[in-house]
RNA sequence: GCGGGCGUGGCGAAAUGGCAUACGCGGCAGGUUUAGGUCCUGUUGGUGGCGACACCGUGGGGGUUCGAAUCCCCCCGCCCGCACCA
């Protein structure tokens, strides 16, 4: 349908009212429009900027809302408009506590899209990119979160680079910046490497395409250094954060505890070593495996087996990640004709190769006992290997039954540790290992270092020269940035596997910074989850030029009080964002080590039962939304809806009834007929407590992120305020006054155009926003009377009316007097009186 | 397979040991209106009854408790994460 045109409609402000006052029914022509008001607002915010942060101590405390920075793909959609209302209700709501508040935007404007973008227009990738923000940015202010807009930033500005760049020659100078050769994960549509949290299921997190793996040589962070501080740092954030993010982070992280084993190679000198969780279970050991494609089988392969193992390792190499990943799938594997020495028995037992075994992992080899690992177990029946039970489980032999015993029990079979339960022996066996130098405790993590190297154009470009005297050499500092070349787009980007940068001969070629002869700049750029690692730092300082981020704001304003956003970086951002919290406060450059005091995961926008999607046409366009009902309404909508954290089915949401509801609202504020400033303590005293109410409990909901409900008891005050115009104290009464005030106030947070427009029409001055938050007086909160429910057997059976204070034995003499609870009782005896005075009697029968 | 979460009216959802279904949508009835829409009022879990009421009811079964949507055990269903990590 086509809207109105804006500002043609009319809302009422103090037209005539006709009231029937027999039924107390009001009927109207006009209907507000919350669509109407909202040009009006911007200016007014824009004017009065009641929403940028204070960077002196003006003596109110400090709170940061973030929500995490979108990336510039196209106009703002549902997703957005629902993640955005979220993380404003408690910006809002601090700030009308009276908090100086930071509630920053930016955007992530690296990345591929962009780049697509530009060869396929044969343009540059800027171009699309700074459209995008511009139209994002409108979209924004028309949508008003209550933006600090001066601290705006984009990751792809020079100025901003620059500090991604210093940041990582600080990583580079801590050992925390390497390159090195080895496996890597590669995506065939975007020519680029990914690491391994972008890569999903096999396939590219981004494209969905699926992964290769190639031997390349790649800068990698080190970020497995830090995995025992990010999984133990994450106790601090439990009931914080989500459950399921940190449960995500822990598995992701995949700390394991237990032991390295040396095992002789027959004919080599250096000992294998494996590690296994289980050293308990050494004397089961009946065979070795190592990863195929692991160096070490091909080194330690027989010459006899040679032919066998390089057919295997060539047919593996083939095999897609799909069949690997395959559940039910075959062991494969070959003998390698070498034997390895079990350490604690002397045994000699063989090795074989197979893809089971994983080469990044642990060691790249294992121990195999079968009879007690499952996929062991599987390898040893495949190939009629030797199972023995060393750990007495009580259940049936494992080579008869063909499943593996994982339990615990009494250790058999393995000499000084026989009779030992699990635990006992894995710490006994330790020790012996430990002192006969041929093993030791261990930890493995399933964490790797994070690729940061992409063969990409539109990213941040690494400050590295390759000299081919000095090696790697960093840019100096004082030489930052180093800009993109200027002069590629359209086709010059396109994917060839190498970099586009490599093409850019003028500024490929420089001298070595440390000893001036030709070189070479890295073409890599940037994996764009580091520009994202460390933007909500620039945010306290966003134009400072002594470095990332001014240390004295930092300390001011972080760490961020409430982050928002979706649970698709529950891995990537976040445990990036956390890794480089903490290299930043091993610099000292920062006191504390967790960035995020609080995550808030807003569910998905979905219609009718799916996901979004242009492809389909299963589409809920967020502007034609906003054109038909407005911004409150549409807002409004996403936060009534149910939980935040629960997804939206937009077929299920009704913006009808948000709009009627805002117009119910905007007719009592035109109503109230008392003077501002009129003593609300002459006024109704039902209302007044409804008031009271209503303001509490929204407090306490909003503080806890219960918006939905902070919501509806908004809704019921409105209908109290309503019935109290209509059908008691009238329009005049200071009450009816105090409560429409109180709407405004409290609705701010959730339809911010309507609650100013409201506040206006109530005669006040200053836009709402500054207002303060209301507080409800205790003496309100307290009932004259309340009802107090009487059970017999559980069942309701009487209500009575009593005072709040009444004592619990008087309670239960009226309670017994109750004529129906005698009925109820037919006469049987009493067996138990349960008082919960005042709520509740429940009288328990003889029977 | 392993781990986690969830299951409440026709629908989105409230209630976290004490009156189940707040609030909203949708429905029904009435009022206002030339009419429609808007707006206002009432009503709306099921079964039975003219009715006051009665009984049943939070996926199913069992348990703890004076009292369970809520806590415990088993089962069913749905969703999410991980998935050869030794």
């Amino acid at each position: 349908m086509a809207p109105p045109e804006r500002g043609a409609l009319s809302y009422r402000t103090s037209g005539p009212t006709k009231r029937d006052s027999e039924s107390g029914s009001v009927s109207s022509d006009e209907q507000y429009d919350p669509r109407a008001v909202q040009d009006k607002w911007q200016a007014r915010w824009a004017e009065l900027e009641p929403f940028t942060a204070v960077e002196t101590d003006d003596g109110r405390e400090r709170r940061y809302a973030l929500d995490m920075f979108p990336y510039p793909s196209g106009d703002l959609h549902m997703g957005h408009a629902e993640a955005f209302a979220i993380g404003d209700v408690p910006a809002r709501f601090w700030l009308q506590q009276g908090h100086n508040v930071l509630h920053p935007i930016g955007w992530d404007s690296f990345g591929l899209p962009a780049e697509n973008a530009a060869i396929k227009r044969d343009s540059h990738p800027a171009e699309w990119t700074y459209a995008n923000i511009e139209t994002q940015a409108a979209s924004f202010r028309r949508y008003a979160p209550s933006f600090d807009w001066s601290r705006r930033l984009h990751t792809s500005d020079p100025e901003y680079y620059r500090w991604t760049q210093w940041l990582f020659l600080r990583f580079y100078e801590r050992g925390l910046a390497y390159r090195k050769g080895g496996h890597v994960n590669w995506c065939p549509k975007d020519q680029t490497v990914l690491a391994n949290e972008q890569v999903v299921g096999g396939h590219c997190e981004r494209c969905g395409a699926l992964v290769e793996k190639r031997v390349l040589t790649q800068w990698y962070f080190k970020i497995t250094d830090y995995a025992d501080r990010l999984l133990d740092d994450m106790a601090g954030l439990e009931g914080h954060w989500p459950e399921r993010v940190l449960l995500m982070q822990r598995n992701w992280i995949g700390r394991s505890t237990g032991a390295d084993v040396d095992f002789t190679i027959e004919g080599r000198d250096e000992p294998v070593t494996v590690y296994t969780t289980r050293p308990d279970t050494l004397y089961g050991a009946t065979f070795m495996v190592v990863a195929a494609d692991a160096p070490l089988a091909d080194e330690i392969c027989a010459p006899e087996q040679r032919a066998a193992f390089e057919a295997y390792r060539d047919e593996v190499s083939r095999e897609s990640e799909i069949e690997r990943l395959s559940t039910e799938r075959e062991k494969t594997g070959v003998f390698l004709g070498r034997h390895a020495v079990n350490p604690v028995n002397g045994e000699r037992i063989p090795v074989w190769a197979s893809d089971y075994v994983l080469a990044e992992y642990g060691h790249g080899a294992i121990m195999a006992v079968p009879a007690h690992d499952q996929r062991d177990l599987d390898f040893a029946l495949k190939f009629g290997l030797p199972v023995r039970v060393v750990v007495d489980t009580g259940r049936p032999d494992p080579a008869e039954t063909g499943v593996a015993t994982a339990g615990d029990g009494a250790l058999v079979n393995s000499g000084p540790i026989d009779g030992l339960p699990k635990a006992g022996a894995i710490a006994r066996i330790t020790e012996i290992l430990d002192e006969r130098g041929t093993g030791r405790a261990s930890v493995n993590y399933r964490l790797r270092d994070w690729l940061v190297s992409r063969q990409r154009f539109w990213g941040c470009p690494i400050p590295i020269v390759h000299c081919e005297s000095c090696g790697e050499v960093p840019v100096p500092d004082d030489q930052l940035p180093v800009r993109l070349p200027e002069g590629l787009r359209g086709a010059d980007l396109a994917p060839k596997g190498t970099s586009p940068l490599a093409a850019a001969a003028d500024w490929v070629d420089v001298p070595c910074p440390k000893c001036g002869v030709a070189a070479k700049r890295d073409t890599d750029t940037m994996d764009t989850f580091v520009d994202s690692s460390w933007y909500y730092f620039r945010y306290c300082s966003p134009g400072y030029e002594g470095g990332p981020f001014d240390v004295e704001q930092v300390r001011r304003w972080m760490p961020v009080d409430q982050y928002t956003g979706g649970v698709e970086h529950a891995i990537l951002h976040l445990l990036y964002s956390r890794f480089f919290t903490k290299v930043l406060y091993d610099m000292g450059m920062v006191d504390f080590t967790e960035p995020f005091k609080r995550l808030l995961n807003q569910g998905q926008v979905i219609l009718n039962g799916a996901g979004m999607s242009k492809s389909t046409g299963n589409l809920v366009d967020l502007g034609e939304q906003i054109a038909e009902f407005g911004v409150d309404v549409v807002r409004l909508a996403m936060l009534f809806s149910g939980p935040p954290e629960d997804d939206i089915d937009w077929a299920d949401v009704s913006p009808h009834g948000m709009q009627k509801f805002l117009a119910r609202v905007h007719r009592i504020a035109s109503e109230v007929t008392s003077p501002v400033g009129a003593d609300p303590a002459t006024g109704d005293a039902t209302l007044r407590r409804a008031t009271a109410h209503a303001v509490s409990e929204a407090t306490t909901l909003v503080g806890s992120q219960r918006f939905n409900v902070a919501i509806a008891r908004i809704m019921e005050l409105v209908t109290a305020t309503r019935k109290a115009i209509d059908s008691g104290a009238g329009p005049a009464d200071p009450a009816v006054r105090e409560a429409a005030e109180a709407i405004a106030l409290l609705l701010s947070l959730f339809a911010p155009y309507t609650a100013e427009e409201a506040w206006e029409v109530l005669g006040r001055t200053a836009p709402v926003i500054t207002a303060g938050w209301p507080s409800a007086d205790p003496a309100l909160l307290v009932e004259e009377s309340v009802t107090c429910v009487v059970q017999v057997a559980g069942k309701v059976r009487d209500r009575l009316d009593v005072p709040p204070s009444v004592a619990a034995d008087e309670l239960e003499r009226l309670a017994l007097a109750s004529p129906k609870v005698q009925e109820a009782l037919g006469g049987a005896g009493i067996a138990k009186v349960i008082v919960r005075a005042p709520k509740i009697v429940n009288i328990v029968p003889q029977r």
